[in-house]
RNA sequence: GCCCGGAUGGUGGAAUUGGUAGACACACGGGACUUAAAAUCCCGAGGACCGAAAGGUUCGUGCCGGUUCGAGUCCGGCUCCGGGCACCA
């Protein structure tokens, strides 16, 4: 053995006969109970980084463990390569995205292996491949054969940077999520997904992921934004029509005194029409329809609106109520009409306020009046009806369903549920995407592609200019076609997919990558789904997990998945961060470039100024303070690597990135090897019995931590996740091996060491997995690492023959004493009173009670 | 504004069900080895106070209050930090 610690040639050699050895692909085993985990599969951008360290570490520990468990584990790895940045490569450096993509998924590929994750890579796909790519369109083709997808045209965010329809969740505040370039709205022709026909159940099966964290159920939750309440038409005077409107709150109908509509609303001009209003009210639309297309959501804007001149009846009060177009009623949610109620909605109240629109009370609460002068904003809490005619007197929960049946009988409207949640927005002016498997023909009109015709591919004759709109347009190789059903010239169409498509169900491709006939085999997919422990970012809990959930359904309902939901236990990791450097002028600094000291304060290398240490931030190129996992892994090694990202915190927490523990990590790995090889003669030989009882104290303390460890470490992994706590665990029980290996000769059990040591060997595994191998390599074992179970712990060890028995008076700490484990409880308060510090803090006070913890500690309570 | 998290030594973090707060590690200090340094090994350590020392007292988990024999943990009211949503009728 040799007398250093050698990670990289350690390494290399275990990657190697694991991939010789095929160690980690598996089959479909009726035998074994399954387990899948997955993690989130990266964007090929070119370097991995610390992100996905942790991420796919975390992920490897879970799996080694599992397959130690027994279990059948599908562990599987690709790339979401489709996507934005290959373009912008094929403008700026005229490079193919293909050949771009391909370059950066074999680099990372290698990257990936050199951390020693356990994939099993047989598996791998890269949805940019026509084999994987072309099942994106068989599934556009039955969404569309179910109505599931559907063409119209809409007003949609473009983002004028990208040239590209941007999705609801792709802006941010106004901005475009990847170049933060203002958003403006654009009328074009779209594929959406009928994503909201599944909205109840989306919302519903919240319920069955136990699995998952609060905070993205949460957020979940609040994206589908369900609302229950009732459309209510309004009929117009003068008119036949009548204006629909859709409220939460039917109880406040009587004190609806004006109605609002959205700009967009199609009888907004119409209603000003021949009365003196309509050339004011042409205006303001289409003042605010620009407005709009500026940067909606940037803020929220002072409250304008204009009278249309018309005017319709309240049904319930009969009054007629004035119809105002007003800025903020928006016309993507409910029926761009709202009835207002000033006294109830606080934007109704603002916008009353500002207009001199009449105000009724109509929910009186509890524990005072409302009077309508005296408002000074609006009540929405709950109270009882006033003003309501039949209906005053009910409590308003009671008094919505009252209303709302009521307007049912009446045919005044009726109930109805409303969804936050939009249709998915698909199509996208792009190139590097799955094109979409439509042909536009001028006799037959919009055709899907015969499904033997697929994939459509990609053609490599498109120039790459980064101007103007789809990239597939100059291409008349793509475009020219022939309609599928009457063989005429045709043109085919020439969006792409959003790349979510592809991470929607790339989870189920994994139980059958090559299969040629269909996106995945049923009856493998019934063996392995759904995903037992899905691990990845939390800036995904709404987007890519919705639409993954959506395609589990839809796929269920066409007859393919057998599960309802695809992630049984979602891990949402948290990120990596580390300190940054900032100079008031040049801003952001590399830590190497700065000059100074850290004692002496650190200075601009440009500009002399004290430089301020920033703030710990996400690790970003632009804040500087990232750290390559290359070269970490080049100067300590995977094992390190994964050791200190697994150790520094647990995984739901961001991680703090130190270069100092980082080399603590290292260290401990060191001292581990020089253990090994120093005891090697003592340790070599077949795997020692765990359960031989040794009469010496010392030993059977010892043999009670390693079995303790055992089952801390087992907890830990197991549902918690809380590996830096089993990690800290290890830690202890090598400390304690190490100090018995060279104390006194009592403690020089060697059969218990030796078995101690296979022991912490064992529960490092699926941490610190090539190390690990090498050593047990080392101590002369007959099988793998990897082909060993996990170790169980004895309870029998576990029993303390001794227990430590805290002492408070009055609550506080007071004294210790070790008895005998089969002390019985009157004994040890006897004993506790006897203790002589014990008693001079009793100090003649009389003895109120005595409460005893079993086991762990007596609380003496004195009077007074 | 609304909804979720979070706050513990010099630092990252432990404390799983209300029962010794600070495991484990980093950084730090002292010592050993060395001509010296690095590496390694050993020892120490929350703050304040008392004591020559052994040891002891006391305060202490963001702030204020409560429940309890006992609160980092439970309850009420705040402060600050992070995240999500944001005119959704």
């Amino acid at each position: 053995m040799d007398a250093r610690y050698q990670p990289i040639q350690i390494e290399e050699k275990w990657q190697r006969i694991w991939e010789n050895n095929k160690s980690f692909q598996v089959v479909e085993d009726p035998r074994k109970p399954k387990y899948y985990v997955l993690e989130m599969f990266p964007y090929p951008s070119g370097r991995i980084h610390m992100g996905h360290v942790r991420n796919y570490s975390i992920g490897d520990v879970v799996a080694r463990y599992k397959r130690m468990r027994g279990y059948n584990v599908l562990h599987p790895m690709g790339w979401d390569a489709f996507g934005l940045p290959a373009e912008n490569a094929a403008i700026e450096r005229r490079i193919h995205p293909e050949k771009w993509t391909q370059e950066n998924i074999l680099y990372m590929k290698t990257q990936l292996k050199r951390m020693g994750l356990s994939y099993d890579w047989a598996r791998e796909v890269a949805t940019c491949q026509p084999e994987y790519y072309r099942w994106n369109q068989w599934i556009f083709l039955q969404f569309y054969k179910r109505g599931l997808a559907y063409k119209k045209s809409s007003s949609v965010n473009w983002c004028p940077s990208c040239e590209t329809v941007l999705a609801n969740e792709q802006v941010i505040e106004g901005l475009c999520w990847r170049c933060e370039s203002a958003v403006v709205q654009k009328e074009l022709d779209q594929w959406f997904f009928r994503i909201t026909r599944y909205a109840e159940e989306l919302l519903r099966d919240l319920e069955q992921l136990t699995g998952w964290p609060e905070k993205v159920l949460t957020m979940q939750r609040n994206w589908i934004g369900k609302s229950i309440g009732a459309e209510i038409l309004f009929p117009l005077i003068n008119r036949q029509e009548s204006l629909r409107v859709f409220t939460t709150r039917p109880d406040t109908v009587f004190g609806a005194t004006f109605l609002s509509l959205a700009v967009e609303h199609s009888m907004a001009l119409e209603l000003s029409r021949g009365t003196s209003q309509e050339s004011a009210v042409g205006q303001f639309i289409d003042r605010f329809r620009q407005q709009n297309s500026a940067g909606r959501g940037a803020e929220e804007g002072e409250k304008e609106g204009i009278f249309t001149g018309a005017y319709c009846q309240n049904p319930f009060s009969q009054v007629p109520i004035p119809i105002y177009i007003a800025n903020f009623v928006l016309m993507e949610y409910g029926t761009g009409a709202v009835m207002a109620v000033p006294a109830h909605d606080q934007r109704d109240f603002e916008f009353a306020r500002k207009y001199g629109l009449p105000i009724q009370v109509v929910i009186q609460p509890e524990d005072r009046i409302l009077k309508t002068e005296e408002l000074s904003e609006a009540y929405v809490g709950e109270g009882t009806m006033v003003n309501s005619g039949a209906f005053n007197g009910l409590r308003n929960i009671e008094g919505k369903d009252r209303i709302a049946e009521h307007l049912e009988r009446e045919g005044w409207g009726q109930k109805s549920v409303r969804y936050r949640l939009r249709d998915w927005g698909v199509s996208r002016q792009r190139y590097w995407g799955t094109p979409i498997p439509i042909v536009y023909c001028n006799r037959c009109g919009v055709v899907a592609v015969l499904e033997e015709q697929l994939p459509v591919r990609l053609p490599t004759d498109v120039p790459f200019t980064g101007r103007g709109g789809s990239p597939l347009r100059e291409s008349k190789l793509f475009t020219q076609v022939q309609c599928p059903q009457c063989g005429d010239d045709a043109r085919r169409e020439t969006d792409t997919m959003d790349t979510f498509v592809d991470s929607s169900w790339y989870f189920l491709r994994f139980v059958s990558p090559s299969l040629m006939t269909a996106p995945f085999d049923v009856q493998q997919a019934k063996y392995w789904m759904a995903v037992d422990q899905y691990i990845g970012g939390v800036e995904h809990a709404v987007l890519h997990l919705l639409y993954a959930r959506f395609f589990t359904k839809a796929l269920r309902d066409i007859g393919l998945a057998r599960v309802d939901e695809p992630f049984t236990n979602l891990l949402t990791q948290g990120m990596v961060c580390k300190e940054t450097y900032r100079c008031v002028e040049h801003n952001w600094l590399l830590p190497s470039e700065l000059a100074g000291s850290e004692k002496e304060g650190w200075q601009c290398p440009q500009c002399a100024r004290p430089v301020e240490k920033g703030r710990v931030e996400k690790m970003s190129k632009s804040k500087k303070n990232i750290i390559d996992p290359e070269e970490l892994i080049n100067a300590y090694g995977a094992d390190t690597a994964r050791l200190f990202t697994l150790f520094a915190a647990p995984p739901e927490k961001d991680l703090e990135w130190s270069d100092q523990g980082v080399e603590g990590a290292y260290r401990f790995l060191t001292r581990l090897w020089r253990f090994i090889s120093q005891h090697r003669a003592t340790l070599v030989g077949a795997i020692a019995d765990l359960k031989q009882l040794n009469g010496v104290r010392e030993a059977r303390n010892l043999q009670r931590m390693i079995h303790r460890t055992i089952k801390k470490v087992t907890d830990d992994i197991d549902g918690r996740f809380h590996f830096n706590t089993a990690i800290a665990a290890i830690m202890e029980l090598f400390n304690a091996l190490s100090a018995a290996a060279q104390g006194p000769t009592r403690l020089q059990d060697r059969p218990l060491i030796k078995a101690g040591t296979e022991a912490m060997i064992t529960l490092l595994y699926p941490f610190v997995p090539h190390l690990m191998s090498e050593l047990w390599e080392s101590l002369e074992k007959t099988q793998r690492l990897e082909q060993i179970p996990w170790p169980e712990y004895w309870p029998e060890a576990l029993e303390e023959e001794e227990l430590l028995i805290v002492v408070q008076v009055n609550g506080k700490v007071r004294g210790k004493m070790t008895v005998s484990a089969d002390v019985q409880q009157s004994q040890i308060e006897v004993n506790a009173l006897a203790d002589a510090r014990v008693s001079a803090f009793i100090d003649g006070k009389k003895v109120q009670r005595i409460i005893y913890v079993p086991r762990r500690l007596v609380n003496i309570v004195l009077e007074g």
